[in-house]
DNA sequence: CGTGTAAGGAATTCTGACACG
DNA sequence: CGTGTAAGGAATTCTGACACG
């Protein structure tokens, strides 16, 4: 069963709505990110968000380090930096 | 990270529409195996049913259950009695 | 810069019902 | 029995904009 955790954890299912309920954020803050290209979701043929819980993962990340008094770009530039060792699903999982 | 693994296959999150993606089933079905209490999302204060990845699974199991013929009391009663060994969150995760 | 909000439209979901078999 | 569908209402999400600082 745990074979499929990956496919748990990358697989972009939530609405922005389930976001912020699990992370406390607002919508505009969500979106925001994505504005700045720190996040990505999907989107349904209609235009409709979908997140997964790795970027849950990411956006209470990049949420601490706007409280702890960073800019949105410097964690963007921070994020390129370390995308190749930030785990991330090698094939396309289903 | 595996540790949310959990968390992650069991916090009920996705819509309908997500499930009718995911499995291939339609709406109507995914509803009527809540109906006929197989399956029990969660909903939001308005109303919405959310599933999560447990549900999913569930479900796929259902569909392939009725396709081989069977009785949805009938599978509804096995679910029932093998409750207790299927896997479930002992406790509520975050 | 990061976030709040009001605005209007588009897409989603819900329920109860009728239909078929 | 299990599923399809049309119907109308309620709730959700989206974008672009104005506001503050």
């Amino acid at each position: 069963m745990t074979e499929n955790a990956l496919f748990y954890r990358y697989k972009k299912v939530m609405t922005i709505r389930a976001v912020t309920e699990i992370t406390g954020l607002s919508e505009r803050q969500v979106r925001y990110y994505e504005e700045k290209k720190l996040v990505f979701p999907e989107r349904t043929r209609s235009g409709i968000r979908k997140y997964s819980f790795f970027d849950i993962e990411l956006i209470i990340d990049i949420a601490e380090k706007i409280k702890e008094g960073l800019q949105i770009e410097d964690i963007r530039i921070r994020l390129m930096k370390h995308k190749n060792q930030v785990e991330q699903p090698k094939t396309i999982l289903h």
